[in-house]
DNA sequence: CTGAAAGCGCTTACAG
DNA sequence: CTGAAAGCGCTTACAG
């Protein structure tokens, strides 16, 4: 018997109002079926006149969960991320689950504390971006028994369940039809390979590539650079400006290739004819950019969405189920051309 | 004396360890300034030893405040809201709050399905883009006390603590700069006025100017369309093949405005030599769409600071702070030219 | 400065 | 199908 005054309706309330017992009110909630028709009626009528809502953290805390998702990204402020995620959101939230976003930029120090701060708020599960991280972090997950996913990543070193895509190979392909346009001196603008597996792999990538034909590595230029407009520009800037400069310039994705689009221009260079360009991850600016960009397309939202229903069912209980490959494909735009014959 | 087996430590195993009650154990947590710095130190020891970290639920309940703070806003996929958001995020992480995000496509049934799940999940304060909506949806936040601040939008009419600019006036200073270039047929391509007190009062803010230099209302054009690249590209097309074009185009924000250029493109017309092309906001994309768009900048992150500063205070039980107002900047930029002689 | 104890509002075996 | 009751792990007046 609480309702005092203006707080809000609680358990009690209802189950007085409906004349049955606290825990059949609960049942109604949770797992109608267990109830009689009859008294679930009575009970949905009180929860509606009263305008019941569940206490959050009562519930959290009486359940022992949260259900609450977290997920960990390098970064909110580029659309790389953004679609995948709101796909997930929107599974999690088909499953009554919430999710948290909090992001990294792409330290892997404020990754940690942001996995900690995450589970400290008693997520049921985690996704995180990769694999390439402090081995600390995966034995305090396995301690702290949070279910953890990997995606935007697929590697047979993976120690936790996955689903991604092969970044390596996917980069050899592209790499494999740049220099099928007759390219033989190759810029790559990659971004920061250090804790960043993603960025890694692609680089392998392109190595595989020219391996396979026959190009000695003194065809490759790499350039590594922080994630951005500017710095991709700034890191075309550089690799033209060198005496045998590259035929052709691979991104590491479509941020620093619309970079790299900005700095060709700044040289008064033309795409493709001068230089050719070629992106990564098929965000709407791919297609936005003039000329739009030769790029990988990624299977965002499927990625998103699959992560989400894997993700549940490992908070549920289920074994892991190892890792899942998606398909990428690749998506020809005018950013590609010829090499020049020279 | 709970510690059986393999269960987080509670405050409990803490009190025991350190010999004192878990009320001293508590206060060293929340306020340390009220416990001798012997027994603190104690204490702290006991909690490094132990790894403990407060069980988030519990404490949620017990502490009446789930110190998380709601965010429903239009669209993630964009990067529109995503810079403003990500500073929000940054200052409530500052004083111990958690962001949880939700987003409704811009549709108002979404968007009040989203505010009543934030109620329900706690949430300490939400943030809320614009002021149109169901007045309902006013009477029930206030009926369930949640602090409520609305960002983007600054307006005398908003019924509620307020943080964003004056959109009609920086619509209409955009405008005046569009007609002070000669310009005496404009189009615009908004978003969708209804329920989306921004463009409406963009829109207004065109009128206004037309008005203020005795342009008669046969000199604009207006399509509505949803959000996005291909829409805005289709009402650059539809606008254009009139039989009395526009000389300028504006639109209702960057990303129409993107779209715009690419139906310029496609249907061979230059910008600005054939038609101009305005935005509004300011995102990236701005800088690098060819040519890169004249707009108005808003000033994301100092919204999102503000935002956060504000809303926390209200949650702290301040009272209302009225609106705020922040200043816009003009950016010139190539897609606007002078009108053609004709 | 510190402790004993009530209470936050639910869920869930356990009985019946 | 339903109820009585314990318990989830904290916080916070209230005393001392």
């Amino acid at each position: 018997m609480r309702s005092t005054g203006r707080s809000p309706p609680t358990l009690d309330d209802v189950a007085a109002r409906a004349g049955v017992s606290t825990a059949t009110v609960s049942r109604c909630l949770n797992t109608p079926e267990r109830v009689s028709d009859s008294t679930r009626t009575r009970v949905l009528k009180a929860v509606e006149t009263l305008g019941y809502t569940p206490n959050f953290g009562a519930r959290v805390m009486a359940a022992q969960r949260t259900f609450t998702i977290g997920a960990i990204i390098p970064t909110m402020e580029n659309a790389i991320f953004a679609r995948g995620l709101q796909a997930f959101q929107e599974e999690l939230h088909r499953h009554g689950y919430t999710l948290l976003v909090s992001s990294t930029s792409y330290d892997p120090k404020i990754e940690e504390k942001q996995i900690r701060a995450l589970v400290a708020r008693g997520a049921d599960g985690l996704l995180l971006i990769g694999y390439d991280r402090d081995p600390a972090i995966y034995t305090y997950l396995e301690r702290q028994a949070v279910p953890t996913l990997i995606a935007w990543a697929f590697a047979p070193e993976i120690p936790l369940p996955a689903i991604g895509f092969d970044n390596r190979a996917a980069m050899r392909r592209l790499a494999q039809e740049v220099i099928d346009h007759g390219h033989k001196r190759i810029g790559v603008i990659s971004a920061l390979s250090k804790g960043n597996d993603r960025a890694a792999e692609r680089l392998l990538g392109v190595r595989d590539a020219l391996g396979a034909n026959g190009l000695p590595p003194e065809c490759l230029t790499i350039i590594e650079t922080p994630y951005g407009i500017e710095t991709g520009e700034q890191a075309m800037i550089q690799l033209m400006q060198g005496t045998a400069p590259p035929s052709a310039v691979m991104c590491g994705n479509d941020v620093l290739a619309a970079g790299a689009l900005r700095g060709a221009r700044a040289m008064g260079l033309d795409v493709p004819r001068d230089v050719s360009v070629t992106g990564f991850d098929d965000i709407e600016m791919a297609r936005i950019v003039t000329p739009a960009l030769t790029t990988m397309q990624v299977p965002h939202r499927e990625m998103g969405t699959k992560a989400a229903t894997a993700l549940i069912a490992l908070v549920d209980g289920a074994q892991s189920m190892g890792a899942q490959k998606l398909d990428v494909t690749l998506e020809h735009r005018a950013s590609l051309g010829p090499a020049k014959q020279s």
